[in-house]
DNA sequence: CAAAAACTTTTATGCAATAAAAATTCTTTC
DNA sequence: GAAAGAATTTTTATTGCATAAAAGTTTTTG
């Protein structure tokens, strides 16, 4: 019987989400209510908190969908990178400031950020770090293309490379958005220094702590 | 007659400061009210926010005050470093996290870190992003020790490399923090795995964008 | 010392967040 | 298919952050 209070709920959470939507494009984040985005969605106030938790949990909930298509959108472009690790790196880069400025201000991933390490151990926070997760396997996955193919040594873990690029990105990706001053093309300046610079090291020894 | 105007600020200022300090961690972030760090400084409530603008601005003071302390005592433990890049980035982690821990709870730091981004642009964030900076030339000026002692190539960069490396460093302070389970050493650890993929890779070209 | 300037406090308002009680709507069972 | 029961939303109420404006106080300055 497909239960009829799923699909009530379901469609609450649609219309909560897409009110949202609305609501911070029109008016910015500061400015829209609550009690804007219950009345928007046809639901009480509270009903919001039920759902949601906090205002910046309905804001997660809509990145957290948008992030889903553009995961998509990555590997579609990546598939079939012949360049270096740096050109790849930086397209990843490229790829998601652009998504992210397409579909939120800058002011308003702040927000987000601040929000994912706020309230961390909430489950929207955990699906986002999920989603991060897949972001830096889209890497991965390349690197493991790049070293099957021979454009990567056999002694690098495509893994923990992946990772740690991903984590240089994300930190050049919260300056970006940090400063509205910053243009993309800085951004990945910056970032194509970091990869340079930490690519131009020889390292002899590792092994003590 | 060096003011008495600003000797009363200044005073008020060192007052809530403690004050905070005291109550945050007695009562932890979320329930100490600005109101109670107001009464126990002797001011009202509305002075607290004149001052510091919001309840996570006066955590803020109070951190960059702290970690001011820090970047000396870094200074001194990483000079005279002889190992390599390596080990050298890891004590500097290690150092960051046992400073952190040991004057903060990570729940609060969570919310310096939230405070940073959301309310980027204050006075207060760009003292935290100067502090940052600060830190990052801490590693700096070791590499360049290092480069002097030719126990780093002359083709790298020192400047970018130093501000890469706090990058990683920092992202992966934040992961820390951002997890009551994470360990300081599995931090270190994830740390390690980042370095030493980054470092065993042997980019031949990096022109192309 | 009095007027002006600089601050702080008082007072008031909007909104987020949370809890408990009341009302509504769906599901189940007879 | 209606009534009992369960699930879920809405109403209502409260606390605390943040902000603005008016009122009051203290320091500075002429």
């Amino acid at each position: 019987m497909s239960n009829l209070r799923a699909r009530q709920k379901e469609d609450r959470r649609n219309r909560i989400v897409a009110a949202a939507k609305t609501l911070f494009k029109r008016k910015g984040y500061q400015k829209t209510t609550i009690e804007g985005i219950a009345e928007e969605a046809g639901v009480s106030g509270v009903t919001v908190h039920n759902y949601y938790g906090t205002k910046a949990g309905v804001l997660l909930a809509l990145v957290i969908d948008s992030d889903e298509q553009l995961i998509k959108k990555l590997e579609e472009m990546l598939t079939g990178h012949r360049d270096g690790i740096v050109p790849l790196v930086l397209s990843f880069a490229r790829q998601i400031m652009a998504h992210a400025l397409q579909s939120l201000e800058k002011d308003i991933w702040r927000q987000v950020m601040a929000a994912v390490t706020s309230e961390a151990g909430t489950q929207l926070s955990k699906a986002y770090a999920k989603l991060d997760e897949q972001l830096a396997f889209v890497l991965v996955r390349r690197l493991e293309t790049m070293q099957a193919d021979g454009r990567l040594g056999p002694d690098v873990d495509p893994l923990h490379l992946g990772r740690a690029l991903f984590q240089l990105q994300n930190a050049r990706f919260i300056e970006f958005i940090s400063s509205d001053a910053m243009s993309e093309d800085e951004a990945v300046a910056r970032l194509r220094n970091d990869l340079v610079a930490l690519f131009a090291v020889r390292e002899h020894k590792v092994e003590p702590v």
